[in-house]
RNA sequence: GGGGGCGUAGCUCAGUGGUAGAGCAGCGGCCUUUUAAGCCGUAGGUCGAUGGUUCGAAUCCAUCCGCCCUCACCA
C-alpha cells in the first residue's frame, strides 16, 4: 500500500516530524465552528474571531498570499494565508497543501472582490494526507473508483455528500412518522435458523459451536408477528435484509427494509400510513410533491389512486379473467412466460408482471391480490380468492408491500407446508412451526407493511441507480495485492466469477 | 448467462501498425485579492493481464480480469 504513495507527500511528511511538529496529532486545539455559521451572518460578524477545522481544497498562491478553501460538514469557506498575519507558519506553508486536514484561527472578513474569508493568524496541521486529491475540475468519475473509495467520491463530490445526508434525512422522518403514532422501533434476529417471510434465496452461513447452518434474513417479518402476539401491538424495525440473487441498477445483495405491524388494523389503514410517510418525507425532505425520476414527474399528493389486481389483469389482457385457468395458460405461453414448473397461480402472476407492471408509472396502489400467491396475507370477507393485500408502485417501480396479515394458524400452517410442497426453488424449504405455534396464541388482526428504503430515496432523489443511494454497494473483490487504479498500482483483474441478477 | 461499451500518468482524457501525449495535480522559480488564478521550467508510464500475428503492437487476433449499460432472472 504504502509504496504507492506520493514521495513527496513522504518527504513534506519526514520533514515536518523533522521539524517537531506532529503530523498526525492527537487533539485539534479548540473547538471548530461549523463554516456555514459564518457564512450565516458574515456582516455581524466581520472582524471576529473563528476557529475552524477541515480539509484544504486546491491553493491558489500569490508568493506573498495563498488561497485555498477548506470544506467542513456543513460546508466550506475561503481561507487566505498572509505573510504577514502568519509569520510563525510562513516558512513551512508548502508542507501544508491540498487534501490535508487542518485546523485554521483567523479573522472572518472578505476579499476585494467581496468572496467571504477567514484571514488565518494560526494554522495548524491536524492530519497529514498522504495521497493527492483527485484533479479539481472533473474531480473523480470514474465509477468503479467511486463506489469502491467511497472516502474519496465522498470529500471529492459535494453532491454525494448531500445524497446521503438526504438519506439519513428520509429516514429519519419515517422514524418519526412511526413514533408519533405511538410505535415502537425494534431490533429482531438476522441470523435466522429458518429463512422465511419472503420468497427469495438466502445466504448460508455457520455457527461453529453450535454446529448449525444459519440463514441471514430474507424479512424480518415472521419475528414482528411474534411481537404482535407478545402484545406489542405497533411495531417497526428499519434494517438490513439479505437476499442472494444478483445485482443491477434496482438490485443489491443486502438492502434496507422498513417493515411495520399494526395491531387492530387492516391494509386500509396501512394504506394511509403510507400516503402519510410519503406525505411527510416530501413536505419535510425534498421540500415537493413533485418529483423527477428517470426523465418523468410525478405527483405524490396522497391519496393515491387504487387500483384491483384482477381488474388490471383483465383490462391489460384482453379482458382475460384471472381465475379462468385455461385462457390463462394460454396468454402465458403466447408471452413465452409459461412454466410448467410453476403453479397455475404464480404462471398467472407473471403474465401480470409481463403485461401490467411495466404500465404501472404511478404512484397506484394495486389491491386485491389473488389469494393464492400471498401466502401471509389474509382472504377478503367477501371473496375467499382474494387476499387484502396492496403493492404501491411508482415509475414501474415497486416501492411497497402490505396486507391485512393471516393470524389463522391453522390456514398459515397449511399455506406454508404447501409453499415447501412447491417445486419453486425460491420458496422456503422448510416451515417454522414456531410461527404457527405463535399464531396458537392468537395474534390481533393488524395491517403489516414493507418499504424498500433504498428504493424509496432512488425515487425521492431522482437517483437512477440503487448503488447511488448505497454508501457502500456490494462489488467484486480485488485480488490480494491489489489496488484500485487510483494510487499506480495494477488496474483491475481478480478472482471469483460472473454475477448476475437480482434482489429485494 | 446473452448483447453492447470501457480499461493509457495521481485525476480527466487524446493517441487505430513505426521513438507513449495533453490539461490539471506534483516538483523548482516569479507574483498580496485568487477562486479551473497566471507565466517560465521540470519530472512522471508494466498503455488491465497473458499469449499470438508482425521486421515492429497501446493499436490487429485469442483468452482471462474488472467496471458500466442493457436483456434475462428476480422484489
Amino acid at each position: 500500500m504504502t509504496k504507492h504513495i506520493q514521495p513527496d507527500r513522504l518527504a513534506k511528511l519526514t520533514s515536518i516530524r523533522e521539524k517537531g511538529a506532529l503530523p498526525y496529532p492527537a487533539r485539534t486545539p479548540g473547538d471548530p465552528v461549523p463554516t456555514a455559521k459564518l457564512l450565516a451572518s458574515l456582516e455581524e460578524q466581520t472582524g471576529e474571531t473563528f476557529f475552524v477545522a477541515g480539509r484544504l481544497g486546491q491553493i491558489r498562491d500569490f508568493g506573498k498570499l495563498r488561497f485555498s478553501h477548506l470544506t467542513d460538514r456543513s460546508g466550506s469557506i475561503q481561507i487566505g494565508f498572509e505573510r504577514d498575519r502568519l509569520p510563525e507558519f510562513w516558512p513551512d506553508r508548502k508542507l501544508v497543501e491540498a487534501n490535508d486536514i487542518v485546523g485554521v484561527k483567523g479573522e472572518l472578513g472578505t476579499t476585494k472582490k467581496g468572496e467571504p474569508t477567514l484571514w488565518a493568524t494560526e494554522v495548524t496541521l491536524l492530519t497529514k494526507a498522504l495521497r493527492p486529491a483527485p484533479e479539481k475540475w472533473h474531480g473523480l468519475t470514474d465509477v468503479e473508483t467511486r463506489y469502491r473509495m467511497r472516502y474519496v467520491d465522498l470529500f471529492a463530490n459535494e453532491d454525494v455528500r448531500r445524497q446521503f445526508i438526504t438519506r439519513s434525512r428520509i429516514i429519519r422522518e419515517i422514524r418519526a412518522f412511526f413514533d408519533e403514532l405511538g410505535y415502537i422501533e425494534v431490533e429482531t434476529p438476522v441470523l435466522h435458523s429458518i429463512p422465511g417471510g419472503a420468497t427469495a434465496r438466502p445466504f448460508i452461513t455457520k455457527h461453529n459451536a453450535l454446529d448449525m447452518d444459519l440463514y441471514l434474513r430474507i424479512a424480518p417479518e415472521l419475528y414482528l408477528k411474534r411481537l404482535l402476539v407478545g402484545g406489542l401491538e405497533r411495531v417497526y424495525e428499519i434494517g438490513r435484509v439479505f437476499r442472494n440473487e444478483g445485482i443491477s441498477t434496482r438490485h443489491n445483495p443486502e438492502f434496507t427494509m422498513l417493515e411495520s405491524y399494526e395491531a387492530f388494523a387492516d391494509y386500509k389503514t396501512v394504506m394511509d400510513r403510507v400516503e402519510g410517510i410519503f406525505s411527510r418525507v416530501c413536505a419535510n425532505v425534498i421540500g415537493s410533491h413533485e418529483i423527477r425520476f428517470r426523465g418523468n414527474t410525478y405527483d405524490l399528493t396522497p391519496p393515491f389512486p387504487k387500483k384491483r389486481y384482477c381488474e388490471l389483469f383483465a383490462e391489460h389482457n384482453d379482458g382475460v379473467d384471472f381465475f379462468d385457468e385455461s385462457r390463462v395458460r394460454e396468454r402465458a405461453k403466447q408471452l413465452g412466460v409459461h412454466n410448467p414448473e410453476l403453479t397455475y397461480e404464480k404462471i398467472a402472476n407473471d403474465v401480470f408482471e409481463a403485461t401490467v407492471e411495466p404500465h404501472l408509472d404511478g404512484p397506484v396502489f394495486v389491491i386485491d391480490y389473488p389469494k393464492a400467491i400471498c401466502p401471509f396475507a389474509k382472504a377478503s370477507d367477501d371473496d375467499p380468492r382474494i387476499a387484502e393485500r396492496f403493492e404501491l408502485f411508482v415509475a414501474g417501480m415497486e416501492l411497497g408491500n402490505a396486507f391485512s396479515e393471516l393470524n389463522d394458524p391453522i390456514d398459515q400452517e397449511q399455506r406454508l407446508e404447501a409453499q415447501v410442497a412447491d417445486k419453486d426453488d425460491e420458496t422456503p424449504s422448510e416451515v417454522d412451526y414456531d410461527y404457527v405455534t405463535a399464531l396458537e396464541y392468537g395474534m390481533p388482526p393488524a395491517g403489516g407493511l414493507g418499504i424498500g428504503i433504498d428504493r424509496l430515496t432512488m425515487l425521492m432523489t431522482g437517483t437512477d441507480s440503487i448503488r447511488d443511494v448505497l454508501l457502500f454497494p456490494l462489488l467484486r473483490k480485488l485480488q490480494q495485492g491489489e489496488e484500485i487504479a487510483t494510487d499506480g498500482a495494477p488496474d483491475t483483474d481478480d478472482a471469483a466469477s460472473n454475477g448476475t441478477d437480482e434482489a429485494q
